[in-house]
DNA sequence: GCCAACGTTGGC
DNA sequence: GCCAACGTTGGC
């Protein structure tokens, strides 16, 4: 099983969001960066484990613990044109774009802010907090899950 | 709101 | 295939 962090903007979707959602359920699209599709595509399982991270908001910091419930598929909303995710060189026949399906597992108890976490020498090699770091889906370690989760 | 860091685009 | 220009991300 594979650990994975996913940043969402809590003003457009946030983990009460996806709390809220019927079978606690949201398709996760709009992923338009190449490493974090890959990522998806290649090595996310259903079963996997994911952190919900708030990024551009107050406290930006891990909300959440939420789980994969559907391996990669297209993305639709590159297809579409009204969408704001609409990507013309995505087609039909050759969809550019891919999407998981993400489950609300749990809040956690706090939130653990991306500043306590930075200065953390266990988390040296985490991408979250290396400088310029802009992915919006990233994997986690094994070490570094069990690790971030004993902070909460 | 600023701006550094980064990814993508497109001309050559 | 290089790289300047541009757009976006996201912390602060």
């Amino acid at each position: 099983m594979n650990y994975w962090l996913f940043k969402s903007e809590p003003d457009t979707f946030s983990i009460t969001d996806l709390k809220n959602m019927p079978n606690k359920t949201e398709h996760w699209d709009g992923v338009r960066n190449y490493q974090a599709r890959n990522f998806m595509m290649n090595d996310m399982k259903k079963g996997d484990l994911a952190f919900f991270y708030h990024s551009n908001c107050k406290i930006p910091g891990i909300v959440g613990v939420a789980t994969i419930t559907k391996e990669a598929y297209p993305d639709y909303t590159a297809q579409d044109p009204k969408s704001p995710y609409h990507d013309p060189k995505s087609t039909q026949e050759n969809p550019r774009w891919y999407m998981v399906d993400v489950k609300f597992i749990r809040e956690l108890k706090r939130t653990i802010s991306l500043t306590e976490l930075k200065p953390l020498k266990e988390l040296n090699e985490f991408p979250l907090v290396r400088k310029g770091n802009r992915l919006s889906i990233m994997p986690v370690t094994k070490k570094e899950w069990n690790f971030i989760l004993g902070l909460e």
